[in-house]
DNA sequence: GTCTATAACTGGATAGAC
DNA sequence: GTCTATCCAGTTATAGAC
């Protein structure tokens, strides 16, 4: 493979077994057949199969936070006082959503690692707090701003279903289309995005601003 | 140990290693050192590993699935005309968060179990279905009573991020402590049951029932 | 039913030639 | 940087004694 990074190259393959079978159930060996790279390369580049599937994480987390960061910036500069949950979700999730359905494959396994690491209590508590919390408390410092009668509990407890609610439909594991016998379609990310933004506003304004329902902004 | 059921034994020891770390993460071997049990008869007792995942999955299924029905036909029965989304997304979670709030820590380590099942591409999709559709099934019949004009495809999205939100809280990863810096604690059955109930709620009436939003029963 | 012994194999990791 | 050869710990699974 002429011009291709090798590193980048392991990087992809690992990325994509990792996110179908967990670290526990991809070998060194077949990550590095996959690559069509020699097995002990990977250990050359990436010392143990542990800094291997942390590399793998590390890599488009970086991307990603700061791309949140800029968005819920900007949303939260352009919208002003007519801030919204809405909005703030919207931003926050918008990053995300738009790979999605851009359809990029290696942004699509790495979703689907994310949805498996987040549920895995092995790696899920530490991992994902300690690559993802600044942005998260990003988000829930807008939300503050949009309901500030809420309290810091129930925004927590509000962001887990968010959380959950996401990560699930990122891992594409087929489950909502065999459920519905095909009337959806789990790689159908526009229809999820139409869908979830309402779906996750209407819970935060619910649990957190009890009296302030009704008036949808 | 006199008078204990071997099988059930491995099972429940089993249940807690899968949860933990997933079945690839897991060896027969020491599944029957925590047991205290020869790893021989691990396989004399259920053949393969696989067979020992699926017995740890089946033995508890049968007898949610069996009580979450019941629960769902008996709250039609006695709410009658006076049924409400509310209502049924609490029938359907009562045999679940009950469970959990009585503490028992073979549920819990199943809970954590099908959570990890559910966000693995590997076996979430197939599995899932397999055990749970029924359930689900009744669920979206009591819904579409409450909301006539849902339309299937937004019930199904719904549910989904219903499931998503559900499994994640019941992972135990303790991802939501570390991100509140302990003010919420992730084992707390009871705040998980107050937020959950009207956080699905309000989101299945705002994407399925969009116009009727604001008359909560 | 229970345990010992072992077959047959695969895993991560490394030494050392090129 | 790359690849061959290999170490060796640990894996599922089973045969067969008790």
């Amino acid at each position: 493979m002429p011009g291709v990074d090798p590193r980048q190259h392991l990087l992809d393959y690992a990325e994509a077994l990792f996110a179908d079978h967990g670290p526990h159930g991809v070998t060194v060996r077949e990550v590095a057949r996959r690559a069509r790279v020699d097995p002990a390369l990977v250990h050359y580049y990436f010392g143990t199969k542990t800094a291997l599937f942390e590399a793998v994480f590390t890599r488009r987390a970086e991307v990603l936070n700061a791309e949140r960061l800029r968005s819920m910036d900007a949303y939260a500069r352009r919208a002003g006082e007519h801030i919204s949950v809405e909005g703030a979700v919207e931003a926050f999730l918008e990053p995300i959503l738009r790979r999605s359905v851009e359809g990029d494959p290696g942004w699509k396994n790495y979703f689907r690692l994310v949805a498996l690491v987040n549920n895995t209590p092995e790696w899920g508590g530490e991992m994902m707090t300690r690559y993802f919390d600044p942005v998260i408390r990003r988000l829930l410092d807008i939300l503050r701003r949009c309901m500030p009668e809420a309290r810091d509990v129930d925004l927590f407890w509000c962001y887990h279903f968010l959380s959950g609610a996401l990560t699930l439909s990122l891992s594409q594991t087929g489950r909502i289309d065999r459920l519905s016998g095909g009337a959806c379609d789990s790689a159908d990310m526009e229809a999820l995005h139409r869908r979830m933004i309402p779906f996750i506003a209407a819970g935060f304004r619910r649990v957190c601003q009890p009296q302030g329902e009704a008036h949808v902004a």
